[in-house]
DNA sequence: GGCTTTTGCTACAGAAAATGTAGTAACATT
DNA sequence: AATGTTACTACATTTTCTGTAGCAAAAGCC
């Protein structure tokens, strides 16, 4: 049962990553938790986002099983979570390089 | 003279490109750029969106040199649009393993 | 020439999403 | 009992996206 995606019906998990990740704040959301748990006041400052979409996008990657929240600690990532913050690491590095050329 | 960008102020690269990559239909029209050039109304029924979207999303990737439009073949990417595709490539294998997970 | 197709792209009204501000409810601390 | 912290919701306003139609330039065709 192909969950309906924005924008792709296919339900092609690449499609569903992207279609996830392409949404307002995910990516960063997911970036800022790089480090630590962060609590809920604390990401929505980070970001600067209202509070209405952070959490919308916070149900998302927990439904996504790439955040979850700690009661004790705050919302962190999971393990495949890591796993994708992994795959986004070496950005931060092309950015830099990206940016001087732009 | 750090470009406003929207979300964050700082200008700091990794910001500027996760806002960028984060608007609706940017990482999909990189990855639908991945394998050969394609032409307005192409890319526009690969993804599905509106051309308004698509023309949006295109002149920001013109701008931030990701994306040229070759008269003769059609939008492509730049070495720096490859270079970012490439670090885009690992999560196609990793998104099927998440999606059965999920 | 004159017709059709392909091209990138724009206009614009309506729908959907995001913002900004305020506030709720549960729990802990003092 | 008052104060603080927590996650989260309500809702009017603003911004963004969609869906449809169409424009203007260039190329192909008869």
């Amino acid at each position: 049962m192909a969950k309906r995606v924005r924008g792709s019906s296919t339900g092609r998990p690449i499609m569903v990553l992207l279609d996830l990740l392409g949404r307002r704040w995910t990516l960063r959301i997911v970036w800022e938790l790089r480090e630590q748990p962060r609590r809920f006041r604390e990401l929505q400052d980070l970001i600067g986002a209202s509070p209405t979409i952070v959490n919308t996008r916070l149900a998302e990657l927990r439904e996504a099983r790439l955040v979850e929240l700690d009661e004790a600690q705050g919302y962190r990532l999971t393990a495949p979570g890591r796993e994708l913050l992994a795959l986004m690491l070496p950005l931060h590095r092309w950015s830099e390089k990206w940016a001087k050329a732009v």
